[in-house]
DNA sequence: CGAACTGTTGAAAACTTTCAAATCTGGTGG
DNA sequence: CCACCAGATTTGAAAGTTTTCAACAGTTCG
């Protein structure tokens, strides 16, 4: 769903920007390594804050809820994602962190930190960029689910998907979502079934491909024609175009 | 828009803490004041990251723009808060800051900043607080982006305004907003004939009430009426409860 | 094999947008 | 001072998108 507003040439972020947080976390703070399963849950929202939680490898997702029972997915995260971020504001988290698959978790005091990082500028600065990454993240994803419609929203969400792949050097043309239709529908704001026929027309169209019963693992030949799908869905009408 | 989602007494937030986040910027880094008047541009998206800004006065909002022209207004700033915190992780502003009024604003280079937070735990502190206190809007907003009816969310916007000015130890029973119907469409998702018929609606209920002829200045007998208002726009389908 | 889940698809209903027209406000110039 | 214009807001009606409701199919697991 996110969208590649502008250039960010200057600040390149890969897979060497994520394995140097990693050791640089590893060299300069304490941590504990926690595995965990899907549906692990890493926080709860409301819980005390007292770490902040670095993906060492997995997908998590980050769940927000109003106190009626609304619940809303607000963020995706994978290796070299910082979770937890929210909890330091209020002294508790603000919303619960789930893993969607098997992984691995460091767990880090904020409190040690905030210490280490008074003293190692290296990692001061890369907590600041993850906190401002997650800001530009949460920007895009606003003006997505603002402006496009449930298709675009659907393609934009496989495109996020591949391109945090890709930003990790793994495989973007192969990709197996961890969430049920109703998890994507949830993080999209819009219901199961229209991810669902989303999807359906966007294989009708060749721009995916189902690699398997189970409808989750997606084959995508070319990133960038899903782009030009979400174009072709803000431009035309539904039935506009190959309607048959 | 936003919503209080859990208890957060643990770490108030009011008139005191702004004040004293002023008064330490002042003491420990350099800041230029720059006075502005509605509609002025603070940074664009694109420009180099230099400075962050925090408002002193006045009224701010922060538009996210994708490739494409489409816009999107991702966050409205009030006294104390921060602006270009997503600047920090690609080296150029995310969004573009405008005005909404006159006020005060001051620049801070992010380079003396992060210096001077090495040596002054209590403003390292303070600036995590404000990206974090950042997130959790994002996610509130994304929260309700999502799961409410668009009256629902114009509901939430003023209950947002107003509990902003709460925090800032001015009256709520009074709004004026410094958005047009178009502005506040753009913030919320929706269209401003859609804001314009919630806000009617909510007159005809005395949830609000329009103060002049601008319709602009926005009376408000009790904030926790909106609240009421809310979980009905939530339950209710559109014409059950006091159609006439 | 059946139960429980997940995913797909169709048709009707609901909500929001689009299009249009009218009203109102504020500012400008005669 | 008043007429007039541009822009903002409101409101109605039609159109469009998405949701809801329902039924069906495929998968997994005991």
């Amino acid at each position: 769903m996110y969208e590649a507003t502008r250039s960010r040439e200057s600040h390149p972020f890969g897979p060497h920007q994520i394995d140097e947080l990693l050791q640089l976390v590893q060299a300069s703070v304490p941590f504990q390594r926690r595995l965990v399963r899907a549906d692990d849950v890493i926080f709860q929202a409301g819980q005390a804050f007292v770490n902040l939680y670095i993906a060492n490898s997995g997908f998590y997702k980050l769940v927000n809820s109003s106190g009626e029972g609304r619940e809303q997915v607000v963020g995706l995260h994978f290796k070299g994602d910082w979770m937890g971020l929210d909890g330091i504001a209020h002294g508790c988290y603000g919303c619960e962190a789930v893993a969607l698959d098997t992984g691995e978790i460091w767990a880090v005091s904020y409190e040690s930190l905030f210490h280490s990082a008074m003293k190692t500028p290296a990692l001061l600065a890369a907590m600041h960029s993850a906190m401002s990454r997650e800001l530009v993240r949460d920007h895009d994803a606003m003006l997505s689910l603002c402006t496009l419609p449930a298709d675009a929203r659907v393609a934009g969400f496989l495109r996020y998907w591949a391109d945090a792949l890709e930003q990790r050097g793994l495989r973007t043309d192969q990709v197996t979502l961890r969430m049920s239709r109703a998890e994507i529908g949830n993080y999209l704001g819009m219901t199961l079934e229209t991810v669902s026929r989303a999807l359906s027309r966007m294989a009708r169209d060749e721009v995916i491909r189902f690699a398997e019963k189970g409808r989750r693992e997606i084959h995508i030949p070319q990133v960038q024609a899903l782009t030009s799908f979400i174009r072709e869905a803000c431009a035309a009408p539904v039935g506009t175009a190959n309607a048959r």
